[in-house]
DNA sequence: AACGTAACGGTTGAT
DNA sequence: TCATCAACCGTTACG
């Protein structure tokens, strides 16, 4: 799909119209602040029916999406593609990074028959030698660079080897956790063990808001939407990237880059897709290659966890009940 | 009239 | 580098 939005031709259109005038793209999941809208609008008493009404969105959908709040807490559509490891569980990965550790000249064909002769797999799950040869460089790297003492001799194996490249999660008894894949650990697959904590980290946006601020905007067409407490855990990245990278976005325009200390307020924009591009972009908006811009932006996680994550979003047409206007109670 | 959900055609991204 | 395919998407239609 053509996703490049060219500034100079705005003839472009993509998306289709459903049954009740409104605009969506086909495959792909709403915009987050129309998501938030209608959680919002529930919140507030509006029947489902009347938030499909009046925002133009299918009732299936706004039923799916209340649902997923409801018993998740979150608005965000869940991770799309990717695939489960089928043979690079993080089990075998941590015995890799161990093998590699104690032998840093293994070749990946030794450590594959090393793997079928400790018996950490048989001959239908072992990877492959080119599978290992990536694991080892995209996962494990070099191994002279461990952050956390790699003088202790130990190359803190911590013999459990459950300390490998998947995201490391905080409670953690390892039992369920080490069965679990990316997509378990999505925001709406997490089982309640694993956010036992009074915050969880399940919630990507918490349900109230702890601000909004318009004002601080430079443009008055958009509209900035604060979200307060964002616990980041690098499990999410996906989460956010698929949500942020809607194509009903016109890019995700970097304002600012995200400094160091976890402030990112007004870090990119969306940009409507059927409005007036070039007149609705942000001025400080300097890129516009989508995935230039939007690698920059995600390369730098993880922030920290419990930073502020800001979202400018455009004045969208009038046809969605946007600009969101949140509930006095959240002011 | 409301709404839960399966079927459908579509996109995505780790393997 | 590229194809695969299982995950997800929102709409539609049915009950």
């Amino acid at each position: 799909m053509d996703y490049s939005f060219n500034d100079s031709n705005s003839n472009q259109s993509y998306g289709e119209v459903n049954q009740l005038g409104g605009v969506f793209v086909n495959g792909r999941p709403l915009p987050t602040p129309i998501r938030l809208r209608i959680v919002d609008m529930a919140n507030i008493g509006v029947r489902p029916c009347d938030i499909s009404r009046q925002l133009k969105v299918s009732h299936g959908c706004v039923s799916k999406i209340l649902a997923r709040y409801h018993e998740t807490g979150s608005v965000l559509p869940g991770a799309i593609g990717g695939s489960k490891p089928r043979v690079t569980t993080p089990r075998v990965v941590g015995r890799i990074r161990d093998y590699k550790v104690k032998d840093p000249g293994m070749f990946a064909w030794e450590i594959r028959e090393k793997l079928l002769l400790d018996n950490v797999c048989d001959k239908f799950n072992v990877p492959s030698v080119s599978s290992i040869s990536r694991i080892l460089r995209n996962k494990i790297g070099p191994l002279s660079q461990p952050s956390n003492g790699s003088i202790g001799g130990g190359g803190g194996s911590s013999e459990n080897s459950d300390s490998n490249s998947p995201p490391p999660i905080p409670s953690s008894s390892s039992s369920s956790i080490a069965l679990m894949n990316k997509h378990d650990l999505s925001p709406i697959n997490i089982p309640s063990v694993v956010s036992s904590s009074s915050d969880s980290i399940c919630k990507i946006e918490p349900p109230t808001w702890s601000s909004y601020d318009q004002s601080a905007v430079a443009s008055s067409y958009h509209h900035r939407y604060l979200y307060p407490n964002v616990a980041y855990h690098s499990t999410f990245q996906h989460q956010f990237e698929s949500a942020m990278k809607s194509p009903y976005t016109g890019g995700n325009h970097i304002v600012s880059n995200p400094t160091t200390n976890g402030d990112i307020s007004s870090a990119f924009t969306h940009t409507h897709h059927y409005h007036n591009q070039h007149n609705h972009h942000h001025p400080n908006a300097t890129v516009n290659n989508t995935a230039n811009n939007y690698s920059s932006f995600f390369n730098s996680f993880p922030y920290t966890p419990t930073s502020n994550f800001a979202v400018t979003t455009p004045y969208y047409a009038s046809s969605y009940g946007l600009p969101l206007t949140p509930p006095t109670s959240y002011k």
